[in-house]
DNA sequence: GTAACGTGCAACTCGAAGGTTGCACTGTAG
DNA sequence: CTACAGTGCAACCTTCGAGTTGCACGTTAC
């Protein structure tokens, strides 16, 4: 148990809804910065940051600097997440009636 | 973010090692008890329960007492998850390298 | 009946997670 | 050059999660 634990990471980081929702976002919109996405979410700047930096140590989601502001989007690994979020929501919806 | 949010459950469940050790556990042996599992993970008898519990609410796990012993196996859904788990980490593997 | 086993419940500690505010810094627009 | 937009960093609060100990209760064995 002292070993990286990726997977948990991982996990973790999809375990929350709104992070599943950025990722949502992302996959719509391809980039967006921590001010665009506190607009879609009930919290502030700050936090929002702060979800980004746990998706980015989860490797869900990478981030450039462009000028003054700080461009996130999926990476491949994030995009394949969004796929299987797709499916298991599918799953569960079949599952629950 | 007030709805009960399955998904979120069952992705905490599952960011746990020692849980996703358990779910591997009963999905080799089948069934077990906390006391059994104990034997198997660093920590106390009633630890292993909390995981367990953890586990039944998000639907990976049921139990049933039988005498004296309350004997957990994994649901349709645990079992489900333990082949996605082998497949993500065989996933995991092959990009690492 | 009594002793031992397996369990469940409650109270407690400790650290991490999610969120906030405040401030300093760096680009860009006038 | 000045003002403002967009970040990043740090401190703080509060809640939750993981783990522990202690004890009471039902079940089996002798």
């Amino acid at each position: 148990m002292t070993q990286p634990d990726q997977l948990g990471v991982v996990f973790g980081a999809l375990a929350d809804a709104s992070r599943r929702q950025v990722i949502g976002y992302l996959s719509e919109r391809g980039t967006a910065t921590a001010t665009e996405l506190t607009g879609e979410l009930p919290m502030t700047r700050q936090a929002v940051a702060k979800h980004l930096a746990t998706l980015a140590d989860a490797g869900l989601v990478e981030s450039e600097r462009q000028g003054r502001e700080t461009r996130y989007r999926l990476t491949q690994a994030g995009s394949e997440w969004d796929d299987r979020l797709d499916s298991l929501r599918r799953h569960l919806e079949r599952r629950r009636r």
